[in-house]
DNA sequence: CGCGTAATTGAAAAGTATCAACACTGGTGG
DNA sequence: CCACCAGTGTTGATACTTTTCAATTACGCG
């Protein structure tokens, strides 16, 4: 349910030692805005601890949330390749300290550190195939089912995210998530 | 609505001049499976002409249609970077020939031409960007304004894609998408 | 012409959203 | 110590949307 990915936070702080100027450390605390929708931003940011949510709001303010970002996963790179504005919003949840690469020095490593540019490939990979998925299998299966998933992955979901989230995560209400609840028991 | 990516293409018919062995065209008719879900294989693949769907499906056979795929859209290039089975099937709509690279030379191009190299990237990016908003979109909005969308980006829709396909894109039923239809006119 | 697939439509059932009221909690200030 | 407040969570009633199921029609092709 948490994306992480260990493998390319192992390898930034190996990187980091080689070239400490490279990578700046930022920390947030819960609730706070690191990157908006439809903005420029210049900086490819790594997650070293804590949880975000990464989401799209549409006009009425409602937050449709793609997925919980935990340690390792990298975001703002798709802006650096494809040169669009930021695709979602990403909101931290707990306390959050980043790993924040300009996209200068980010282009530089891509071209000279075959092992990070491979990281990096990867874990655009597995970006991909862990987003798919999940919206297929919450069409094709009742609310119940997605919260009996949900329990199974993350069996203490409901101390980290609050209901709103959950809620938006499945994308339904907050109404619909409390039936279910109710009809689990 | 059909994602392409000519750029790709482009750069893959250089290549094939001079690694002329590295790529074999196959030829497939309509409605024919070029990748199963939850499968192994060992090449890529490039759209270079005709239309595919790129789909998940449930145990009920149910198609849950991920996004159609046209000319210089590759993909197998997820289950190389990350070692998973296929995610997706990919499925002909039209008439298709395909690039097909298998890994081996994959990794070689990766590794020795940058500028194939960074295609790759940004064909990644690309893919995540346009995947994102839209099962967003389509739980923001009604099946009516969805339609309305989807004439706009492709006002010839009707002729390239069957009704369920249309239905199973929007992630409703026929039944739904015939009512909404009704209701437009 | 007959067959299978795709498309259409109606009626009932199931699921979900909307709206509104109320409970619980922790923190703040009188 | 209590009253108040804001944020979060809970619950009921109703309206609306979508699915399910089933029956029927239209179309392309051997």
């Amino acid at each position: 349910m948490i994306r992480t990915g260990p493998e390319f936070l192992t390898y930034i702080e190996v990187l980091r030692h080689k070239y400490p100027q490279y990578f700046i450390i930022e920390k947030y605390g819960s609730n706070e805005v690191i990157l908006s929708q439809q903005k420029r931003y210049h900086s490819l940011y790594c997650i070293k601890t804590g949880i975000t949510k990464c989401y799209l709001s549409d006009e009425n303010g409602k937050e449709f949330i793609q997925e919980f970002l935990g340690e390792g996963v990298n975001f703002g790179e798709l802006e650096f390749f494809s040169g669009h504005l930021s695709f979602c919003s990403i909101k931290t949840i707990t306390n959050v300290e980043v790993y924040k690469i300009s996209y200068q020095y980010y282009d530089f490593l891509l071209e000279n550190d075959a092992v990070f540019n491979r990281l990096v490939l990867k874990s655009m990979a597995l970006k991909i195939g862990f987003k798919a998925p999940r919206h297929s299998f919450q069409h094709s299966y009742s609310i119940e089912e997605n919260i009996i998933r949900l329990q199974k992955i993350a069996p203490n979901y409901a101390k980290i995210f609050s209901k709103n989230d959950i809620a938006n995560y499945l994308g339904v209400t907050l109404r619909s998530l409390n039936r279910a609840l109710l009809l689990l028991k």
